[in-house]
DNA sequence: TCATATATAATTGTATACAAAATAAATAAA
DNA sequence: TTTATTTATTTTGTATACAATTATATATGA
C-alpha cells in the first residue's frame, strides 16, 4: 500500500532528484506547508502518512523529522510522534532576543563592506516584499520578509551565523503564525527600507538602532501572555499536599 | 556478527539506558572520543564498524552521524561516508567571530543579574579548570574550559543562545585540536578569572572587553594560514587550458 | 452510568534485507 | 613496468519486517 503512490507531490517542480536529495525536497515541502498555514502548530506528523504522501518509506521521513526537530520546527515526543512545534511565549522572546544580538552584529559587518550591487539586491528584495503584501499573499510575504534578513546575513559573509539566523528566521515565522495579533501588520517593508538607507549612508549607529527597533516592533506585535497558562497547567494545580499526576505518563504500570 | 557484541563500551558508566536514550549515549561517546583525541579530524566513521562497537544496528549510528553532521562536528559526503570534520581556517575564523558576537551579548545579560551563587559556581569551574591543567590533563582542560563559557550562557538564561554556543564551543575544541600552535597555551584560567571579577564588580564595559580579548587571544593562538593550501590544491593546479580532474569524481563513467 | 480493567489496533523504535554506489583488486593491453 | 579496463568487494542508501509502546475500543464490575 506504500509502493502504489509514485512520488506524487514532490517531483512536481524538481527534476527526478539529481542535485538535490529526496530528503531535502521533502524537508522543503513540509516547511512550506507549515509556513503556508496548511499545517498548524501542534499538528501531528505521522510517519506512515507522510511516507505515503511523498512516496517514500518511513526511513527518510524519520530523517526529515529529526532534522526539523534539530531546528526546533518540530517537536518529537519519544514513542508518541512528531508534532509541529508550538513555541512558548518564553521561547518566542528568546528567539527574538537572539535575533537582536546576531542581527546587530550582522549589520555592523555589512556596513563595513558597502557594495552597490548588494544594496541593489536588498532594494529588489524589499520591492518583492511589498508586491507580495499588496497582492494579499500573506504566506509569501512572511517568506520574503525573512529573505531580507537572510540576504543581509549572506552579505556579512559569515556562513555559521547565517545558518543560525536562518533557523531563527524560520522559528520566527512559526512564532508569528501563532502569536501575531490582528490579521496582519503594516510593518516590515518600510522599516526594511530605512535600514537599507542607513546602510547605504554608512551610518552604523543608526542602522544598528533601526534593526534593533525593527525586531522589537516585531516582538511587540505579538501577544505573548495567554497560552503560558496551558504550559504551566501542572504547576498551577500542583499544590503541596495534593498530587495531580500527568495522565499516566509518570506511573508506568 | 553484529549480535555478538553485547553493548560493550556504552553501559560502562550508565545504567541500562533508562532516562537517556541509546542514541544520546553513542553521541556523547563519539564526541568524547573526538575531544580526547582518540579520533583525529578526517577520520572516517564507518557505519558498520560503529554499529559493531556499540552493539547496535546502522540505523541508530546513522541517526547519531546525522546529528553530528548538523552540528558540523562530522561531515557527510553522500555515498562516501561520514568523517570527523576538518574545519578550514575560514570556518575557524567564522566560529570565533560568531562566539565574540554571542558571548558579548551573554556577558551583557549576565551582568544585569548578579547572583552570588552563580559567581561562586563560576569560580569553582575555573578552579577545576586549573586543577586539570596542573594535572596535565589536556583533553579534560579543553572540556572544562568550554564549560566555563556554557555556564555563563546558562546564567544568561537564553536557552536558544545557549544551544548555539554549545555547538560553537564544541567546534572550537575541534579547531583548537587542529590549529593550536605549540603544545598548549598558558591561557584560559587567568582570563576567565578576570572576567568573573569584572562581572562581580558590575563593570559591563570591562567584562565585555575582556571576553572579546579572551576570544581574540584564542584565535591568535591558532595558525590559520597553512592547510588552506591542501583545500585549494585543485584550484592551484587548475590552470586554463589544462584540466586536472578530481580523481574520477566529476567524470562519472 | 461511571470508572476500571482488558483486549485490540495503530504507531513508533530498531534491526535486517536488498539495491545502488564507490572503492579495491585483478586482469589485460600498451 | 605502467596504464586502462573489468570484476569483486565493501559501504552507503532505502525499504521492509518485527518488537515495543502507546492509543483506542470493548467489556466488566461497582
Amino acid at each position: 500500500m506504500n509502493r502504489t503512490a509514485p512520488t506524487a507531490a514532490v517531483n512536481r517542480t524538481e527534476a527526478p532528484s539529481r542535485k538535490v536529495s529526496q530528503i531535502d525536497l521533502i524537508y522543503a515541502e513540509v516547511l512550506a506547508a507549515i509556513f503556508e498555514q496548511r499545517l498548524a502548530p501542534g499538528t501531528k506528523l505521522a510517519e506512515d502518512a507522510l511516507g505515503e504522501i511523498f512516496g517514500v518509506s518511513r526511513t527518510m521521513i524519520r530523517s526529515v523529522l529529526q532534522r526539523l526537530a534539530h531546528e526546533r520546527i518540530v517537536q518529537i515526543h519519544p514513542n508518541r510522534g512528531a508534532f509541529v512545534a508550538e513555541p512558548t511565549p518564553d521561547e518566542a522572546r528568546e528567539v527574538l532576543q537572539a535575533r537582536r544580538l546576531i542581527e546587530e552584529g550582522i549589520i555592523r559587518e555589512v556596513i563595513r563592506k558597502p557594495s552597490p550591487e548588494d544594496i541593489k539586491a536588498l532594494r529588489l528584495s524589499v520591492a518583492a516584499e511589498r508586491a507580495s503584501l499588496d497582492k494579499g499573499d500573506h504566506p509569501g510575504w512572511v517568506r520574503l520578509s525573512g529573505d531580507f534578513h537572510l540576504r543581509l546575513a549572506a552579505i556579512a559573509g559569515n556562513e555559521t551565523l547565517a545558518v543560525y539566523l536562518r533557523e531563527l528566521v524560520t522559528r520566527t515565522s512559526l512564532i508569528i503564525l501563532q502569536y501575531q495579533k490582528g490579521n496582519a501588520s503594516s510593518c516590515g517593508c518600510d522599516e526594511h527600507m530605512e535600514i537599507i538607507r542607513a546602510i547605504d549612508a554608512g551610518d552604523e549607529p543608526a542602522a544598528v538602532a533601526l534593526m534593533r527597533d525593527h525586531l522589537q516592533t516585531c516582538e511587540d506585535q505579538l501577544h505573548l501572555e495567554d497560552r503560558e497558562a496551558a504550559a504551566d497547567l501542572y504547576a498551577i494545580f500542583a499544590k503541596p499536599g495534593r498530587t495531580v499526576g500527568k495522565g499516566g505518563r509518570e506511573t508506568r504500570k
